[in-house]
DNA sequence: CTCGTTCGAGTTTTT
DNA sequence: CTCGAACGAG
């Protein structure tokens, strides 16, 4: 290079203004220069600050060496390793920042992409602060299937779709699945159709088609059947104009391949690609970014991932953890950064997360370190007698850091499965502790979402039939499987839609008088409604189409404890539709981005599970749980063997490098699992943590023994932890425990935290008001169900959940 | 066609 | 235990 000569001849340290102005170089070429300079001196002569005055950019500002040199080398293939807490989302930002403000590309001609909507937004957000520049210029930064589904759109026809085709969602999936495995007689209990749809799906992020298979993946499902059913599935999509998840990648990579010329288009139009979370892509993703950036040499490819080995934990979703580790040989000279200076956790939070993580092997290996001084608080560990007592613990460890001026939007309780949600819950609920539950089922998997959506799309598109397959009798209108299976009979000896076949059926007596009237009526609505919508805005359409269709109402009828909820979700997506200009621009967006953003405002505790967690933090987390079979999972070590415990390493891993100042880790010495009570193992994982970081617990419930102090520091204690905890085990035959000093009886003298009069719901019986209290037993009068007797642990309060 | 009952299965789930 | 799907009686 120009400048090696330059530097070499000279042999002088030149100021870097001066050497600028010697080359005569535009100011993004001496960025470059500022880098090699400092990759060239030994003792890094030119110091940070030097540079900074250099490039004299306001959005570079604050950017540690490390994140630097990760936003300045822009031109060829870079590996950023982004340690948890590391500022790895300001660096991509900052980078796509830096590529635009030096203008070596206009925005629509770097394509970045996330795993999620919420990382997408947040970069466009974050980008559009650095430099002001408009959002919608940003064109391709999104997830990898809105990007996928946006060329798609473009080159429909050339993989056998037209632009308008919709996307599935995991629902109609299996629906449309099920009607194949039906047509070939399969029987559905030996060979379930979430079960093929599973097998697809992983086939497809495998980046495999129908004629891709091989003998050991065909013989997985219905004896050998499996390639053709997938065919017959990938037909039955393109018959229908639709795609599902899977295809928004795989038909991309079948439109790349089969038409080099629109490859090269794209190759050409992205001067630069991004991607986050690189860790977690799959064959498929990465099958897509290659063919995307081989448009050069694969030593000068400008592509960059961020990502991090150790929180790679959707390995069980088809990541292949892989594509980072060889990350080096797909683009050979590729430049690694590693950041590892973590702005986030203390030190012995940190030494906690690295003792564990080091456990692992094939690492490509990064130590965090801490950024402050102070040292902070040790990991608290503590045993409980069960899961109830476990929760009881949380309960009051969260009231005492809120005595102690915290607020309950900084904490968050991190759980392996979904199933250990409850007991926290319930625990919050007696004792009035607001909470808010992240994850679970998605806002657009809700039945009644999905329900309205079914509506919506069927007014847009008459011809989807699996939205019509979804509304036909919901709410109740006594049209039952017979009559489907007739329609459905019908549709397909014309070749027709299913709402063409019906007109043709009304018009003869092949249905009953009754089904022929209600099926008149409803297609008369459809045309209604499909009328309206070329004038109404989206959101009073769908207030009329859910008010006339009587599906708010069939809601407002039933008297079960969740309808409220739904109600509030429904009124919740119309709103949502205000910010829509037609029904077409809505339901484009809705499949792949409808999401509910939690609220804030509302202080209350966190509860989600450890892949939620993941790309959050708190001041404080609660690890709960940590025991062999449940965390570790004993379904990931059966299945996967060593790779499945490291996979649940990483997920340790990736829950204690979300606290800030606090992590609790807790378990539990007897479990109820699928009803029956288990005596369990603390987690290896409990033992891999560094004593000297590490607290015992022994002020709670699971600890008889009487001592001065509430914690044992295990200090430098060269026992394990395991060691220290077993001598403080709970006495199974004991009833009474000390918890926090206070006299605590297990079960029957417990008062409850519910007064007469109060407002409560119950599972089953739905609404109704409390008339008396005798310990745990309450006497309700319900609304719909009569007045009745029930545990207290069977009814929350009355009141919206969040 | 609808409602009630029994039966069986049971991590994690970015799109 | 606790949810959904499947089946049989009104």
């Amino acid at each position: 290079m120009l400048f090696d000569k330059y530097f070499l001849k000279t042999g002088k340290n030149y100021s870097l203004p001066h050497l600028i102005y010697k080359l005569g170089c535009n100011c993004a070429i001496s960025e470059q220069i500022a880098i090699l300079i400092m990759n060239k001196m030994p003792n890094n002569k030119f110091s940070l600050s030097s540079q900074l005055t250099l490039t004299n950019k306001e959005y570079l500002q604050g950017l540690n060496e490390q994140q630097l040199e990760a936003v300045l080398n822009i031109e060829g293939p870079l590996l950023v390793l982004a340690g948890a807490g590391t500022g790895k989302t300001r660096v991509l930002t900052t980078r796509i920042a830096h590529i635009l403000a030096s203008n070596l590309a206009r925005p629509n001609e770097i394509i970045s992409v996330t795993f999620t909507n919420k990382a997408a937004m947040e970069m466009k957000e974050r980008v559009a602060k650095l430099i002001s520049i408009p959002l919608e210029g940003m064109a391709w930064l999104g997830t990898f299937h809105s990007v996928g589904a946006k060329i798609l759109r473009r080159h429909a026809e050339l993989v056998g779709l037209k632009n308008d085709f919709t996307i599935l969602d995991s629902d109609d999936q299996i629906r449309l699945m099920k009607q194949i495995l039906r047509a070939n007689n399969i029987d559905e209990k030996r060979w379930p159709a979430r079960q093929f749809a599973s097998l697809i799906d992983g086939w497809k992020n495998k980046g495999l088609l129908p004629k891709d298979l091989r003998s050991a993946h065909k013989s997985l499902f219905a004896n050998g059947l499996a390639d053709k059913l997938y065919q017959q599935y990938q037909q039955r999509l393109s018959d229908l104009n639709a795609a599902d998840f899977g295809d928004l990648l795989l038909l991309s990579i079948k439109l790349f391949k089969e038409n080099p010329d629109i490859l090269t288009l794209y190759q050409r139009r992205f001067k630069y690609i991004l991607v986050d979370e690189y860790q977690d892509s799959n064959v498929a993703q990465y099958l897509w970014l290659r063919l995307l950036a081989q448009g050069k040499k694969a030593n000068e490819a400008n592509i960059c991932v961020v990502g991090d080995d150790d929180q790679s934990i959707y390995g069980w979703r088809g990541a292949e953890i892989d594509n980072i580790l060889r990350f080096e040989k797909d683009f050979p000279g590729a430049k690694i950064v590693k950041l590892e200076r973590n702005y986030r956790s203390s030190a012995h939070i940190l030494k906690c997360a690295s003792k564990i993580i080091a456990n692992n092997k094939g690492r490509l290996g990064k130590t965090l370190f801490a950024n402050s001084d102070n040292d902070g608080e040790k990991l608290i560990l503590t045993a409980s007698w069960n899961g109830e007592e476990e929760a009881y613990f949380v309960a009051e460890q969260i009231e005492q850091l809120q005595r102690e001026g915290e607020k309950l939007n900084s904490m968050a309780i991190l759980l392996r499965t979904t199933a250990q949600m409850r007991e926290f819950e319930e625990i919050f609920i007696k004792r009035g502790i607001n909470y808010r539950v992240i994850g679970g089922a998605k806002f657009y998997e809700r039945r009644e979402i999905r329900d309205s959506l079914a509506y919506l799309r069927l007014i847009h598109q008459q011809t989807y039939d699996l939205a019509l397959e979804r509304i036909i009798n919901v709410p109740k209108r006594g049209i039952g499987a017979a009559s489907v299976q007739l329609i459905h009979k019908t549709a397909r000896a014309h070749n027709i839609s299913m709402m063409q076949a019906i007109r043709l059926l009304i018009e003869t007596e092949e249905l009953g008088a009754k089904q022929r009237k209600t099926l008149s009526f409803l297609i008369d609505q459809f045309d209604d409604w499909s009328r309206r919508a070329k004038t109404t805005p989206p959101f009073e359409l769908a207030e009329a189409v859910l008010d006339e269709s009587g599906y708010s109402a069939f809601w407002q009828n039933e008297k079960t404890a969740d309808a409220p909820g739904r109600l509030e979700n429904l009124k919740e997506l119309v709103n949502f539709m205000r910010e829509f200009a037609t029904l077409e621009e809505f339901l484009e967006h809705i499949a792949l981005v409808l999401e509910r953003q939690s609220d804030d405002s509302l202080d209350a505790v966190s509860i989600m599970t450890l892949h939620a967690a993941k790309g959050l933090e708190f001041d404080n987390i609660f690890l709960a749980g940590w025991e062999e079979g449940l965390f570790p999972s004993q379904r990931s070590l059966d299945e996967n063997g060593l790779s499945g415990l490291e996979e649940e390493r990483r997920l340790a891993y990736v829950g204690i490098t979300r606290a800030r100042k606090r992590a609790f880790i807790s378990l539990a010495q007897n479990r109820l699992i699928h009803g029956s009570w288990q005596t369990t193992i603390p987690s290896r994982f409990i033992d891999e943590l560094p004593p000297s970081s590490v607290i015992i617990n022994k002020n709670h419930g699971a600890f008889v023994k009487e001592s001065a102090n509430n914690y044992i520091d295990t200090g430098s204690n060269t026992s394990n932890n395991v060691d220290i905890l077993d001598e403080f085990i709970p006495n199974p035959n004991s009833d009474n425990r000390v918890i926090e000093g206070k006299f605590y009886e297990k079960t029957n003298n417990f008062t409850s935290n519910f007064r007469i009069d109060q407002r409560v719901i119950h599972r089953k019986f739905g609404v109704g008001t409390i008339t008396n209290i005798e310990g745990r037993k309450l006497s309700i009068n319900f609304e719909s169900a009569g007045p009745k007797r029930v545990l207290d642990s069977f009814v929350k309060e009355e009141q919206v959940k969040i």
